[in-house]
DNA sequence: CGGGATCCCTGCTGATACTG
DNA sequence: CAGTATCAGCAGGGATCCCG
């Protein structure tokens, strides 16, 4: 019956390492930042307030779905905030917070490395592909 | 046939969204990062060359599958560097290279980041999913 | 106009087993 | 020990329809 040790060890460690991941701030951060839209529109609010429909079709691509959850999510976080104008048609619009500007801030960091850098990943992906 | 309209609209909206992602680097940096294994190995490598058994190791959680697609991806963006000893049993070990190590400098700003403000994200749900 | 609810499908991920 | 190949399960994301 050594059999199930090694599957019950990955279960083991399985668990042990969700819950470090639970716990761990960097890696939670991440999780929301590697959301496909997030940064996005982190980015298009960092102009200032803007309605639903116009991040929807400043961020083309998005579907209606996709950016309304987006939103919940990032203003659940309190990084941004929403204010509804209640009219003939309901108006609503979205702004950072402080904490979503500052991430923004931060965010922007990581985009200048990007744009400094991508082009020796990209290099490193050419000479690779041609056979490293 | 007004119908086509609206979908077709859609179409292009996404195949020219497509095309921006394709030519923005940030966003092609992120969506490295955003993978879940990425920013553990170079968090591990950060540490010093590693062996594959050691990463699989201390990562604890990953697959070897995800493991090695995961160190290839980063070997292809010269991101760290994969040296073989040919041995009895094959000698494997990663490092990063200096474009990685670079990298995984600045991450470590988005680290601190978190670190700092994520109480501030978690409080905010808290009272979010209390009734905001 | 803002957004909730459903359905469906793609593709990522992991478990397993095999080669060198 | 390092790496590949195959298969199955499930969640993320999109399209669509409908409500306030």
């Amino acid at each position: 019956m050594p059999v199930r040790t090694a599957a019950k060890r990955r279960q083991e460690a399985k668990i042990a390492y969700d819950a470090f991941l639970a716990e761990c701030p960097s890696r939670q951060l991440l999780d929301t930042l590697s959301d496909k839209w997030v940064t996005l529109v982190l980015n298009a609010l960092a102009d200032g307030s803007q309605r639903h429909s116009e991040l929807a079709r400043r961020i083309a691509g998005v579907s209606q779905k996709m950016l309304t959850q987006t939103l919940r999510s990032l203003e659940r976080d309190g990084l941004i905030a929403r204010s509804v104008t209640l009219a003939v048609p309901v108006r609503v619009d979205y702004e950072l917070t402080r904490l979503g500007a500052d991430l923004e801030r931060q965010m922007r960091g990581l985009k200048h490395w990007a744009e400094a850098h991508m082009p020796d990943i990209l290099a490193a992906r050419v000479k690779y592909d041609a056979q490293g």
